[in-house]
DNA sequence: TTGAAAAAATGACCTTTATCATATTTCAAA
DNA sequence: TTTGAAATATGATAAAGGTCATTTTTTCAA
């Protein structure tokens, strides 16, 4: 259970930052974020922002995690991303300039903090390891996303779901993948019932193991075989 | 008919560039550009770069047409964007140091320069305006690339084709789309013979016109209905 | 603890779209 | 102009996966 009441986390010993886009700041630009920024708790879905809405500023996950996804024609979600600890959210659209075309959501309770848009701006043009930083990160995040798209247009729903699993092995770590069956179709970019009938599948060839929500994967290697990679 | 000898094109007057990420650059800059960068003329279905390969600088299109695409396991294409007049290519992997993931070939006869890594990087690290530049056109691909993945997985093809046309429309203006069935059949992410059954119903419906392998849209709206926009 | 609602699971069925085979047209080089 | 190859087109068929209906399980609040 994470801290509920609204206390401060202070940006130096946040353990999330080491590894972020934040790693280079400097004391002085740390103390300034810190005392800036604005630190907020989060229960399982809510929302961060919508599509639509005007970027203010950057969410800065300091434990938890969130999905980034965009809702089709008839409400249905596809899950573009998903965001954890140490991991920055919003910033795309705040460059742009323009509205958001995703959406945000807790998918387990989080604490999360803000940065508002002047002061992101700002230390991006004074820090050129953080500008250049983002810019290789949004070039990595365009490669993913065209690897995406193939995946998408080529590839059976098996083949995708097997695919999908080995980045959330990567998100989820030690702990078991624990995602709702909509959630995991909608990453997916299938029907849920077709989810359901691959997971058992996969759970009769010994590539998972499932207790209820929670799905853990005994056998990488058949994964990546029929994820093609 | 492009010039086809290798003969210099002075940056200073390409019609392209105005608009492009370099319609910031000084006086200065545009000299030293034109001073280090190559020119050369490309026929069509010539090769820029291949997935697997290292950046080595960034190419401007100076007039013609590329496409940028990934080859899945049986060797079919995805083309993920297809750039032209004035658009700048191959900068992606380059920030992300990184060997390219998407190849590029022209479509079309086309004249291409070619600007050095470190030129290009010591030209974004003095200049703000072409820095932000990139960094909005980083995140507006972003977009575009999550419009894309969630079309690939919730429309129907014919809603793709749909929307394929019109980002079509948007790149070819006044001039009818002009494309293998097969590369349009990669774009939207199907089969070509799928593709060039649901053309037959377009064609059908009133809302294109076809001369052999040249498309021209008479009815703009039904695409957009069709897309859903 | 229980009851209602949400989530997960299963079955039947049907549509969409891919695949394969083959025919026809177009194009470019000889 | 001819001719062979590539591109386009069409038909038949099959498989993948979506949809709808229904059941079972899980969750969570009263």
């Amino acid at each position: 259970m994470l801290e509920k009441s609204h206390k401060h986390i202070t940006c130096s010993t946040c353990v999330g930052r080491k590894n972020s886009l934040l790693g280079s700041l400097c004391h002085d630009e740390i103390d300034h974020v810190n005392a800036h920024k604005a630190c907020n708790y989060y229960k399982k879905h809510q929302s961060l922002f919508l599509e639509g809405s005007f970027p203010r500023g950057v969410f800065c996950i300091n434990e938890g995690m969130v999905k980034i996804f965009q809702r089709g024609d008839e409400g249905k979600e596809q899950i573009i991303h998903i965001a954890k600890t140490g991991e920055m959210v919003g910033f795309r659209s705040m460059f742009s300039e323009t509205p958001y075309r995703v959406a945000a959501e807790t998918l387990e309770e989080s604490n999360i903090c803000f940065i508002g848009k002047e002061d992101f701006l700002n230390m991006m043009d004074s820090n050129p390891v953080l500008r250049n930083g983002i810019i290789k990160e949004l070039s990595r995040e365009l490669s993913d996303r065209a690897d995406f798209i193939t995946n998408m247009a080529q590839k059976s729903v098996r083949e995708r779901l097997a695919f999908t699993m080995i980045i959330l092995l990567d998100i989820y770590e030690k702990e078991p993948i624990n995602l709702s069956r909509e959630d995991l179709a909608n990453f997916v970019g299938t029907a849920t019932e077709t989810l359901i009938r691959l997971l058992k599948d996969f759970k009769e060839e010994g590539i998972i193991e499932v207790h209820t929500r929670k799905i853990s994967v005994l056998n990488r290697e058949k994964l990546f075989a029929i994820a093609g990679k």
